[in-house]
DNA sequence: CTATTAAACGATAATAATTATCGTTTGTCA
DNA sequence: TGACAAACGATAATTATTATCGTTTAATAG
């Protein structure tokens, strides 16, 4: 890692209120340096090459730490467990970032307007889900 | 249940091929008459009141059961499990329904118009999270 | 530069969600 | 109505994740 990178490191972990610990240095040069959508059990396989003793666990809360200190996001904001959608009419999702709360708006309501068909790179789109990320009106209260 | 409800209720399972059971029949009318996005758990304890032998493993393999057959959706199609956004552009997720890989399109690339700010109902929208259901260039191949 | 102390670490036990197994029961259809 | 596959219930097993706790390390005051 560049100098730079390094200092931009510790700035990263000062501003969070976290030790510049190795540990952490070298699991977030490994998420720097993978892509797309790499699982726990993948980051901690990289991070084992350059520290053999790594926990799995230490991967597991540097991980948490940095999504909470926003450096890196989740892919997923749903509810990790499986969850039947009832409502069979087209809609979206209005989830709460506060509260993790999940409610269901009428796609016309949102009115975003979406075109099927083949996307650059030839996926084929066939139906368009939206989670709108903000915060519910209860939590928007709570927050004044 | 009505007899019309019955009647739909037989003509689902032949259509999937699954038998009408006493227990899929009132897992279907427990979710018919649920709202929003209930979890497994909460399903189980609604049909337990009316068939207090059921056990969990039967809620979860209808519900695994109904979602394959269509009669009912999964709210989520993200892996169950942590994974980490490397990509910091903002971007969207083109979800295979076949394969369940997930990869990145620019948020320019896709080109919604979207709108921030409060939504009836009071929600305030900071951002948009947009999956594009449907095939990979991969997965089109092999349905030839 | 060293002592103090909180933060972080590694090992691993514990938990939660889900799935697999298997002997018994039930729906389907001849 | 009998045969057989499908489904059921009980529960063991698995997977992902989190909690615990004794030890180590980074931050920082002197």
């Amino acid at each position: 890692m560049s100098a730079q990178e390094i200092k931009e490191f510790r700035e990263l972990c000062e501003r969070a209120g976290l030790a510049a610990t190795h540990q952490r240095q070298v699991i977030y040069e490994v998420l720097k340096n993978m892509h797309g959508h790499p699982s726990p059990e993948e980051v901690y396989a990289r991070v084992k090459r350059r520290i053999p003793s790594i926990s799995l666990a230490t991967v597991y809360k540097n991980l948490h730490l940095f999504i909470e200190s926003g450096v890196f996001r989740e892919v997923s904001l749903h509810h990790g467990s499986l969850r039947v959608e009832i409502n069979h009419k087209p809609h979206h999702h209005l989830v709460c970032t506060s509260c993790k709360s999940i409610s269901d708006i009428d796609a016309e309501a949102l009115g975003l307007a979406t075109q099927y068909g083949k996307l650059p790179g030839g996926f084929l789109a066939q139906r368009f889900a939206v989670d709108v990320l903000g915060l519910c009106a209860d939590c928007q209260k709570k927050a004044d």
